[in-house]
DNA sequence: CGCGGAGTTGAAAAAGGTCAATTTACGTGG
DNA sequence: CCACGTAAATTGACCTTTTTCAACTCCGCG
């Protein structure tokens, strides 16, 4: 019904004060990324153009909702965003969490609308773009088109990797060790974290039941190998985790 | 160690016959897809011009190998193809069968090198696009760049298709019914087709043992949902066979 | 005609799911 | 600040599905 992403905006146009434009955005990581793939001031300055701030959103906001007609990607700047699909018998079924620097969006480019809901796990800002602009953006700015290839390619294989018949714990093991990495590449600590979701998502994601994921994960303590306080966790045997998480990761 | 896509190429070179090129080419179903899209004449030459024909490859060939350095996309013209990796176990996992019209690579694109295998399972021909050309090409050709974002979209929702957790009835309906849908839009007979690959794979793939497979088409005949001889199947209940699938597809 | 891989079948075992009961955490209002 | 109500998380007991193991059958092929 409504149409993509449609949530309250910053106020702060990016042509206003484009002179902070980059500075501004600095902490946009699909810029960034952009950049570090050899992307020059120019360029990026062209991005940062069709680029549009939003949020916060704040936990249980939708960025967008299955159905929705599909007109932009988004990348996540702050807070996490989970992704899912309901079954007619209402079930929910989670697809992925995406974290700052993860782009939301691309799997929607091949229909006319969004195939999955996407909401806000807690506080969450986003550059959203205009897909049609930074297609067309794309097509003068190689590196830009190849980004965006890069980006859709890597979902390719992330999608697969869950699809594998592995035990509950190599699963748990792959799932803390996946966000242990994807949190480090963006500055964080790998070693101590919060787990946005609640247990019932990560089950879902994991195809188990949530009763497992807490077993599994209490086992896990017994063992040495983390310490959960409710959402908090810190991993204590970073290399064990990774070696029962490799089944799934395979590195 | 080989560099990709290494196989026996036929010998008809595209420059060298290219008035005949467009029939020459008629079944290679990436350029259908494309000219389909509203691409012109024009357009679809250039891309004919920087095909490869590959083929005929026979049961067991490689087309690319995991590790093998990535340069090149390429549309399965006939046959099937099937993508696995190996853990280091020796395990195989299948991540997916690819037939006529479909591509396969595009998971690929955002590393230097094949994240998987691609073997045949029957004889096949194959279109090859060298990556950097037709990424070069799709900066030219706004159609051609829109349809790898879509390629490379619908391959992002596919793979989390049989994610989900479902009974192993729902996926193996799913898979048939998947197969059907793919085969009729090839213009094949939906009702009516040849499993090219064997129960292991396609257990390997639904996340089964082979017995699992073995037992639950079984039951589908008993049912009679479909009849099985070796790998022929004729679906003898197609709306009640998809109202099973719809569990694992959606629609 | 017999060999061998692929497929099938039955019985037993394991993994994880379901159900029900408790505990904990947390927001609300007294 | 505390008491309460609600939702989430945990725990234990039991059950279902699927896997595993082993034996057997079938079919293609030398």
């Amino acid at each position: 019904m409504s149409s993509g992403i449609v949530f309250p905006r910053t106020d702060a146009s990016i042509l206003a004060d484009d002179g902070d434009a980059l500075t501004f955005c600095s902490t946009c990581a699909f810029s960034q990324a952009c950049l570090s793939e050899g992307m020059d001031k120019g360029s990026l300055m062209d991005l940062h153009v069709l680029v549009e701030h939003v949020g916060p959103l704040k936990a249980g906001d939708h960025v967008f909702r299955e159905g929705d007609r599909f007109d932009a990607i988004a990348a996540v700047r702050a807070g996490t965003v989970k992704t899912y699909i309901t079954d007619r018998d209402g079930r929910e079924q989670v697809l992925g969490f995406h974290l700052p620097g993860e782009v939301i969006g691309l799997n929607a480019i091949h229909g006319e609308h969004y195939p999955c809901n996407a909401v806000a796990l807690d506080t969450v800002m986003l550059c959203r773009f205009s897909f049609p602009r930074i297609a067309l953006l794309a097509s003068r700015l190689p590196n830009l088109q190849q980004q965006l290839f890069k980006l859709m390619s890597r979902d390719i294989g992330v999608a697969s990797l869950f699809a594998g018949d592995h035990s509950a714990d190599e699963r748990m093991a792959a799932f803390l060790i996946g966000l242990s990495r994807r949190l480090a590449a963006r500055g964080f600590s790998p070693r101590r974290f919060q787990l946005t979701m609640s247990r019932t998502d990560i089950a879902n994601y994991l195809r188990q039941a949530p009763e497992t994921v807490s077993r599994v994960l209490r086992r896990f303590e017994r063992d040495g190998l983390v310490q959960i306080k409710q959402r908090d966790v810190e991993i204590m045997d970073l290399e064990r985790l990774e070696t029962i998480a490799l089944a799934v990761l395979r590195h």
